[in-house]
DNA sequence: GTAGGTGCAAAGCTTTTGCAGCGGG
DNA sequence: CCCGCTGCAAAAGCTTTGCACCTAC
């Protein structure tokens, strides 16, 4: 289960083509322009902006995007992200930067950031309770910095 | 916005009625028992598990569990719960005791917990950050105590 | 050639909406 | 008596499944 045998770093789209690969699974052509698109992707997406962007490269069914999305989903290559209302984005899972959301209140954007006293407060709640957790996920709600007026002349 | 009228601390059920009649809402049997229902619930419920339990006292439509759940939830008395995979639950707001939620990998059940640590990691992010966060969920997925074997003879 | 990949149509689930009749204040 | 409450039926999403055909290896 390394993935570092070259010594470095390795490409998230080249993992992926060995899990897959490894799982005695083909290139298809559908699945191949999932991972792009999630590859060149900094956060996450919606089956049906995937979907969406499909469409401008070649014909693609919607039940197929789901398909491929569970299959990477379940070989830990994308991870769902469900961020309330009963939507549901898809994101890389990516040797570095594990990251929690943000759903900004006012534009509906997803945001991401890192937060190593965040982590750490989950490992010690963890062990505090003496539990074992397998995944944590935290969805912030609120303003993003886009949208946030600048408080300037804040009191 | 205050209901601390008398000093004592006010009964959830008691702020729930006073909220819906201070909205012109009437006492139906349904939302009635619905609040009793979650007002005896220590933890959070799915809107078939509360059809469900109000079949035994009357017969009721699903609709109106979700028609009401939704009043409910705009007026704060309660909040849903979304733990993955389209899951939703939902859960009394109460004056006291904010916590956030373990399902756990085995049995599937919902706990929940409350952390200190947590709280002010969370609103310390907000800070170091610039936002302004309007609400926070941590959900947490692993094994509860329960199931966990007792680990007693871990090297 | 043989699995796996994909499109299409249809089914499944949870949740929402429209409407008519009932019921609380 | 009026407006809100509720049941019923139907619709609306989003997601999954079945099946036939295509394609990578």
């Amino acid at each position: 289960m390394d993935y570092h045998t070259t010594g470095s770093t390795m490409d998230w789209l080249e993992i992926a083509d060995r899990k897959l690969s490894s799982s005695g699974l083909k290139k298809g052509q559908v699945r191949t322009a999932v991972l792009e698109i999630l590859n060149s992707q900094e956060c996450a997406l919606s089956a049906s902006q995937i979907h969406h962007r499909l469409q401008s490269k070649r014909k693609t069914a919607l039940p197929s995007v789901y398909r491929i999305l569970e299959a990477l989903e379940e070989l830990n290559i994308v991870q769902k992200v469900e961020i309330g209302d009963g939507l549901t984005y898809y994101e890389a899972v990516r040797e570095k930067g594990h990251h929690h959301h943000l759903v900004c209140d006012s534009c509906g954007e997803l945001k991401h950031f890192e937060d190593a006293n965040l982590e750490e407060s989950l490992q010690g709640l963890g062990k505090r309770l003496s539990l074992d957790i397998s995944a944590h996920e935290v969805i912030l709600h609120g303003e993003c910095q886009e949208c946030s007026p600048e408080e300037e002349n804040k009191p």
